[in-house]
RNA sequence: GGCCAGAUAGCUCAGUCGGUAGAGCAGAGGAUUGAAAAUCCUCGUGUCGGGGGUUCGAUUCCCUCUCUGGCCA
């Protein structure tokens, strides 16, 4: 049977530290789950692990987009499930490690059975919300799809142009499309251990604002430069709403000052860390580690993990 | 030293023709099904700078003090 460990952490939370000490001491290999990882080209704003210690732990599932291009949970769903296959067929643990709770739950629960996003619906759509409002649009769905508009606050664009995206793709709502259930919450998924990394909001907080500066310093104004000079890359795609690339973005645009850039972007990536904490508190079956590697650091928790991890029947 | 303008929520400010005040941002909590580092929802009692006066009642009007800008010496 597969098995899988899983750690979850926000932003900032020092889980590459310690997925990469795993990595050194157990038969693990990784797998990343980060939306924005995901992306060639976006490696200092990203905090990606940098080129050396990628070809030391090579991870699963960064680096394999064009910034031009997007992503889903569905994807994520479809390619960690092979890599993980991938690497149980080899005869090594899966180490998924990451902070994009949704892609977690999605590889979890299943989602439900539903039309790939069409560039083309949604641009209607958005042309359609541009002329007479959202506030019409939700009006619109609720003709349509009742439950989904009882569901979904009108002033959310981006949920209330799905559920009207489905329509137009399928003509079933989306809630029944939901309602049809989520697809097998993949048995083959096996054993998993979720680990979890809790800091203290006040440390977080503090490890993001001198990261962000660590970022800048090391040419993160230059990476979001050289990516709008190739012209085709415009600030609504979703890699360049990425935290921080979005701020950055827009000081290159001249919308505010340096200083004012700066502090826009901590507080964004601030924001990111709190939404990333209200998953993890709703997740079941964690188990927070978070006082173990801060009383022991990463090496010094490592045999205790290790032998925990054993005596959990986890086969490593 | 004189004159003028300010002093209201952690920050930037609005406002009360006198009946003890509200936005944005920040912060906190929550939602989250192919964009999720996204998108959205909820939450605002603060000696209205200190003191005094007028008034039934002052954050609002008057006096005074303190502080901060600016101008003049």
């Amino acid at each position: 049977m597969m098995q899988s460990l899983w750690l979850m952490g926000p932003t900032a939370s020092g889980k590459t530290d310690l997925a990469l000490e795993l990595a050194r001491r157990l038969p693990v290999e990784l797998i990343s789950v980060d939306s924005a990882l995901v992306y060639r080209g976006m490696d200092i704003g990203t905090a990606k692990p940098d080129a050396a210690t990628l070809r030391e732990f090579p991870h699963r599932l960064i680096d394999i987009l064009d910034p031009a291009e997007s992503y889903s949970a569905a994807r994520f769903r479809m390619d960690a499930l092979q890599a993980m296959q991938e690497i149980h067929a080899r005869g090594k643990v899966p180490l998924l490690v990451g902070g994009t709770m949704l892609y977690f739950r999605a590889l979890q629960d299943g989602l439900a059975e539903l039309p790939v996003s069409s560039p083309e619906v949604r641009a209607a759509i958005q042309a359609e919300a541009a002329q007479c409002g959202w506030a019409a649009m939700h009006a619109r769905l609720a003709e349509v799809d009742a439950p989904s508009a009882a569901r979904l606050h009108p002033n959310d664009p981006q949920r209330v142009g799905r559920a009207l995206e489905v329509w137009h793709l399928t003509g079933v709502p989306l809630s029944e499309w939901q309602q049809r259930g989520r697809e097998q919450a993949a048995p083959e998924l096996g054993r998993v251990l979720k680990l979890a990394l809790l800091p203290p909001r006040e440390l977080v907080r503090q490890r993001i604002a001198q990261r962000f500066e660590t970022m800048l310093g090391a040419g993160f104004v230059d990476e979001v430069a050289a990516l709008r000079a190739r012209g085709d890359l415009r600030a609504e795609m979703p890699s360049m709403r990425a935290v921080g690339y979005r701020q950055v973005w827009e000081f290159l645009d001249g919308a505010h000052s340096y200083q004012r850039m700066v502090e826009l972007g901590v507080t964004a990536t601030r924001g990111l860390a709190k939404r990333q904490m209200t998953w993890l508190r709703s997740e079941r079956d964690i188990h927070d580690i978070t006082a173990g590697v801060d009383a022991a650091g990463a090496m010094g928790l490592m045999p205790a993990l290790e032998q925990w991890l054993r005596g959990a029947a986890f086969a490593l």
